[in-house]
RNA sequence: GCAGGGGUGCCCGAGCGGCCAAAGGGGGAGGACUUAAGAUCCUCUGGUAUAGGCCUUCGAGGGUUCGAAUCCCUUCCCCUGCACCA
């Protein structure tokens, strides 16, 4: 086995099959979505890969000049991550790259090297994608730090600027204050997928300070009765541009990340604040503060306001706190409490004034530490966002929607000074790998990519438009990505990757880097020989845009024919990626190419893929579920991984790697083998396909085998085109499999007798499959095709043809009755059970093939015309029989179409000895009455001989 | 919550108005071959029936139709994505 693949691998690499270069002709240019080499390339990967190589190949054999390249995405943030954890002997990271990513020591160690990380794998990576056999145009290779596409990179960030689509601003992000660095979701210890909340912060005056109060529901500041300090956490008075604002200790700590200058004045003892009055930024009415000990100093600013009318927490506090007459007694509250009641703001259907009270009484709440109070608060809190309204008795805003005067109250305040944004994770606690508790942290300065702007949104929806996409439910998620995708922060300051030219602080995000590379590919064999200071602005402009100028440095003749080559391939055929990518780096794919590109050079189509599964459960490299694909490949073989990976599942659909059905898959692809080498034995000489002797075939099963082989043909190449490759498969494999087995089986005495006719079918069949199969399996092709006389490699060789001709539902039916006999006497034999020794068939006599026609016609089981017209057209005498027939054939007339008379009596007499042997009885053919002691004959009709059992 | 996609026989999955008791795998049962095991091939794998039939089934309920796994409505459940991350 590993012989046979290092065998063709060398042949294909020496006649360098798979080097492209434009010729006469038609080209196709596919591409998957280039890897991030950040790990060991496992079966999932091995997928992905699969596919536009089974379909690069499929489409060479059918005569197209297919350029399919492949480069690495080596930009970005993981392996700076990756390679400080292993610098700093972090176990976990360290047994992940030593037992699932199968890194041996020695280069373990050089991983601390973040681009030795991506040498080592996108290395490993190109000699894996080797070993599949695909077929890659290895010159078009590159990596995205390769300081030639650094230079592609800045000349196409600058022609989106010049086109004023990047625009400064500023993001927040999640961020591990000890690293410096904003952490993705895959940097956390703890806290995976924790959303991030956009907290207004209303700013209470008292004295000569202010009380920062934090709400996610700023529209609720008119039904404000008092603030809630805990007395048990810290609190700090800072310094906010110039202004003195108290808040927690805790809350500083995220705060100072998002506020600049936020420094420290001293601490503050909420002791001394409890039972002092603040003012109502909104209403300007002096409400107290009050002690509450389900205030979280960590979430927020510490400090919240109080609307017990909607919200559960208030609520329960407040009683609390009226019934605590010990806390009241510490802080002389008695006063000030007992006049607090809630102030309904909100209306919603199915609650009164005070829902947070109702709510609170529904779930059993008894105090403010209950956690049932969260699921109260969401509760509430979701309904009366959707459905909710603010209550009439409210000037201004009453009668407005609770989700639409959210944003009018936010914005009047901000405008007033009386409020400010900010972030805060949505649940606690968010660790970093480093153990450290990350923040959200104001990212200022940034470069954003306007995904907003409607104009480009516009155009890109023409990209769309113009585009196939595969599944096609797929074009609705693109639509609606492409509406809703926002500004994109372009820019980063951690990672490997190139600089935003005009802003020497930033590094273009990974993302942005990486949607219009495909035509790098096309040029990319030419400019790794060129030194990259040649490579300005107006190279590319010219070689891409076709727009001349002066200053280009290279040598014109060689600018003409990169130009020629660009010109040829693009633009993109297929564009190949996971479901995953849909709504970032497809969509921004789109988005790059209307920027930049003429419609012309848009792409053509988009494949979507699906995910892995390892039996039945989900892959991924960090919970160490994975089987990396060079194992896969020593343990069954290149071939059967291949097959295996396209047979399982269509692209677009979740596989599931299982052990036992790859195993049943290697079986089929032995059974294969050995096929070839039995036709050989069968013929009893040498077996040379590109001679096969013509002979002229009448029976019917050898018919049919033939019209089964192009019918299948036909199957597979049809799914192919639209790269279902399960179902190419099921026909080009599986289902003419079952039909050779058959025919094997049915012809089995002509086997022993060398019948040429045979020999013929199960050469012209074998040679057909050799090539079907060559896209799949191509190891095991070209050494089939290399012992059977093929002619040069099965990779030039040409994709069979069907011919529709020879496809005859006749024949197909034909066999279909043979069967049907066979089953049906078995069925009546199980039945009676007796002892039974002859079996007689009787045809239905031509009046009720008549009959069988007419009611085609018809079309539909309409007992009483069918009788009506077959006595007008008067096919039988009578006129009781007629009526009793057509009311068999509206039944069967459904379940089995008319396709004309057969000869039935040719067809069962040719099957006449399998019937037999199958039954183990005497078979007699009867086309009249002569013999017909139980009266079956008038049971036979078309199609569907009547049987009698004696 | 919003958006998209699904629920099919023991399991995975095809089918998306009548050839559907429902392709193809896997698993299971029986048979042929073999000293045996494995591999391979054949048959069966919802129920029932002394003549090729009948009955029940494609998440649940209702409807359209001569006819529904397939179309429409209602309902329950599952999966994926929701961004600054490749």
């Amino acid at each position: 086995m590993k012989d046979i693949e290092k065998k063709w691998q060398e042949k294909w690499d020496n006649e360098k099959l798979f080097e492209s270069n434009p010729n006469e002709k038609e080209k196709l240019f596919i591409t998957v979505a280039f890897p991030y080499p950040s790990g060991a390339m496992h079966i999932g990967h091995g997928r992905t890969y699969t596919v536009p190589d089974v379909y690069a190949r499929f489409k060479r054999m059918e005569g197209y000049n297919v350029l399919f390249p492949m480069a690495w995405h080596v930009t970005g943030a993981p392996v700076i991550g990756i390679a400080s954890r292993i610098q700093r002997k972090d176990p976990w990271t360290l047994d992940l790259y030593e037992n699932v990513h199968k890194v041996p020591k020695e280069k373990l160690i050089k991983m601390e090297d973040p681009e030795y990380i991506v040498r080592y794998f996108s290395n490993e990576y190109h000699n894996v994608m080797h070993d599949m056999g695909f077929s890659i145009d290895w010159r078009r290779e590159f990596k995205t730090i390769d300081p030639t596409y650094k230079k592609f990179i800045e000349w196409q960030i600058k022609k989106l600027k010049d086109k004023g689509l990047i625009k400064k601003g500023k993001h927040p992000v999640k961020y591990c204050p000890r690293d410096k660095n904003p952490v993705g979701d895959h940097d956390l210890l703890e806290g995976e997928g924790i959303e991030v909340n956009e907290l207004t912060l209303i700013k209470f005056k008292h004295d000569n300070e202010i009380l920062v109060t934090a709400t996610l529901r700023p529209e609720t500041i008119i039904g404000a009765t008092n603030i809630w300090l805990n007395p048990n956490i810290e609190y700090v008075q800072v310094n906010a541009n110039g202004e003195k604002w108290v808040i927690s200790k805790d809350a500083h700590h995220n705060l100072k990340n998002q506020i600049k200058d936020l420094k420290i004045i001293k601490e503050i003892k909420p002791e001394g604040l409890i039972g002092e009055y603040v003012e109502n930024p909104f209403t300007g009415k002096k409400i107290p503060i009050l002690p509450a000990s389900f205030v979280d100093g960590e979430y927020g600013s510490g400090i919240v306001f109080s609307e017990p009318a909607d919200a559960p927490a208030d609520y329960i506090a407040l009683l609390d706190l009226k019934n605590n007459s010990e806390l009241i007694d510490k802080y002389e509250l008695g006063n000030i409490v007992k006049d607090i009641e809630p102030i309904n703001v909100c209306n919603v259907k199915g609650y009164g004034k005070i829902p947070a009270a109702e709510i609170i009484e529904k779930l059993e709440i008894t105090n403010q530490e209950d956690p049932k109070l969260q699921e109260a608060t969401n509760e509430l809190y979701k309904l009366e966002f959707s459905k909710g309204k603010i209550s009439d008795n409210i000037p201004v805003f009453g009668g407005i929607s609770v989700r639409e005067s959210r944003e009018s109250f936010k914005k009047q305040m901000i405008e007033d000074n009386t409020a400010t944004i900010m972030y805060d994770f949505a649940e606690r606690p968010v660790i970093c790998r480093c153990g450290e508790r990350c923040v959200i942290k104001i990212m200022d300065n940034q470069w954003f990519m306007k995904y907003s702007d409607p104009e480009w949104k516009e155009k890109t929806l023409k990209v769309l438009k113009g585009e196939t996409i595969i599944p096609t439910e797929i074009r609705n998620n693109f639509e609606y990505y492409i509406n809703w995708l926002d500004d994109w922060a372009c820019s980063r300051n951690v990672g490997l990757g190139t600089k935003l030219p005009w802003d020497n602080q930033w590094l273009i995000e990974p993302l942005t880097d990486s949607t219009i590379y495909m035509s790098y590919y096309t040029i990319a064999k030419f400019l790794r020989d060129i030194d990259p200071e040649l490579l300005n602005d107006a190279f590319f402009d010219k070689v891409l845009l076709n727009i001349d100028s002066n200053d280009i440095l290279v040598n014109r003749e060689l600018v003409d024919e990169i130009q020629a080559e660009f010109n040829y391939w693009y633009p993109l055929d297929w564009r190949l990626s996971a479901k995953d990518l849909v709504g970032n780096h497809l969509s921004f794919l789109m988005f790059h190419h209307s920027a930049i590109y003429p419609p012309e050079k848009w792409p053509k189509g988009t494949v979507i893929f699906g995910m892995g599964l390892l039996e039945g459960n989900k892959m991924s490299s960090s919970k160490g579920n994975v089987i990396l694909l060079k194992d896969a490949i020593d343990q069954y073989g290149a071939d059967v991984v291949r097959l295996f990976l396209m047979a399982s599942a269509e692209p677009w659909q979740d596989f599931d790697w299982r052990e036992k059905e790859v195993l049943g898959t290697k079986r089929k692809l032995e059974w294969f083998k050995k096929f070839a080498s039995r036709v050989e034995e069968i013929k009893g000489s040498f077996l040379n396909l590109s001679n096969i002797e013509e002979v002229n075939l009448s029976r019917t099963i050898d018919l049919w085998m033939i019209s089964q082989l192009n019918k299948h043909i036909k199957e597979a190449t049809e799914a192919l085109e639209v790269f279902q490759t399960r179902k190419a498969l099921q026909e080009a494999l599986f289902l003419l499999k079952k039909d050779i087995d058959h025919y094997m089986y049915r012809v089995n005495q002509l086997i022993e007798n060398q019948d040429p006719d045979v020999i013929y079918v199960l050469s012209t069949v074998l040679e057909s499959w050799i090539r079907l199969l060559a896209p799949f399996i191509p190891y095991t092709s070209e050494e089939l095709w290399e012992q059977y006389g093929g002619d040069g490699f099965v990779f030039n060789a040409e994709w069979p043809k069907y011919n529709e001709n020879l496809i005859s539902e006749k024949i197909e039916r034909s066999e279909y009755i043979v069967e049907n006999i066979i089953k049906d006497i078995s069925q009546i034999q199980n039945i009676v059970k007796g002892n039974t020794k002859k079996i007689h068939i009787y045809l239905a006599p031509d009046w009720k093939w008549d009959l069988y026609k007419i009611a085609d016609n018809i079309g539909k089981p309409d007992i009483g015309q069918i009788i009506g017209k077959s006595i007008k057209a008067n096919i039988h005498d009578d006129k009781k029989e007629i009526a009793v027939v057509a009311k068999k054939i509206g039944r069967e007339m459904t379940k089995t179409h008319y396709i004309g008379k057969i000869n039935e009596e040719q067809i069962l007499n040719d099957a006449i000895d399998y019937i037999s042997n199958e039954s183990g009885k005497e078979v007699i053919i009867h086309t009249d009455r002569d013999y017909d002691p139980q009266n079956k004959f008038k049971n036979a009709i078309p199609y569907k001989p009547a049987i009698f059992i004696e």
